[in-house]
DNA sequence: GTCATTTATCATGC
DNA sequence: GCATGATAAATGAC
């Protein structure tokens, strides 16, 4: 399902700048979003309901089988905890008004 | 009961709805009449969201997708931008 | 680490 | 068929 994720950043190398260190100040290309596999969210949900920390060794490991960046699965994390705090927020919210309780 | 309410809420996120007309005038005229930093605070963020009758969170998304989607095609949001400058002329440069 | 954001993608309205 | 609101990756400020 989902190829090489270093791949996707810049598909054709020869157009784009080879050089990686010649200028140092350009947010080079910000990588494109590529969904990630019901595989891949079954795993990174397996592990958050764990624990919604990961260690460094979990993660190293989770991005091998995965086939993801350690950078990749630590924002996810990241992120995945922010949508859980919005969840929250958005619960109050919503049961606050409540027409039934 | 508890579990219809659950249910309820866990569908109701992607069942999209357009906010009515009022809301999204008075967001295009924030918009608009900051065009130049269309960021508002987050005292802005909840103001707006009380008189237009939506969460912060939807003002959030509002303005994210506004942004880029003007950014996008100018063109497109010319004459909409007109008409809210035009309405909000005389209180923006107050 | 959090958190507002950018950007693309998704899902729906019409 | 696009317009529009919400969500999912990715970045950067702090």
């Amino acid at each position: 399902e989902n190829t090489n994720p270093g791949s996707s950043a810049s598909s054709s190398s020869v157009t784009k700048e080879g050089s990686k260190s010649s200028n140092s100040s350009a947010p080079r290309t910000r990588k494109k979003r590529c969904p990630y596999s019901k595989f891949q969210i079954r795993e990174l949900e397996r592990e958050f309901f764990f624990n919604v920390y990961i260690n460094k060794e979990k993660r190293l490991q989770l991005s091998r089988m995965l086939n993801l960046t350690d950078r990749q699965v630590k924002i996810w994390f990241q992120n995945r905890r922010m949508k859980e705090k919005k969840l929250s927020r958005d619960r109050l919210q919503y049961f606050s008004g409540n027409p039934l309780l | 009961a508890v579990m219809i309410l659950r249910s309820r809420f866990l569908d109701a996120r992607r069942k999209r709805r357009n906010f009515n007309k009022q809301a999204t005038e008075i967001l295009n005229e924030y918009f608009y009449s900051h065009l130049s930093n269309p960021y508002p605070s987050e005292e802005a963020k909840e103001e707006l969201a009380k008189k237009c009758g939506i969460t912060v969170s939807q003002v959030s998304n509002w303005f994210g997708n506004k942004r880029i989607r003007y950014k996008k095609n100018i063109g497109k949001f010319q004459e909409e931008a007109n008409i809210y400058a035009a309405k909000t002329a005389v209180t923006a440069t107050n």
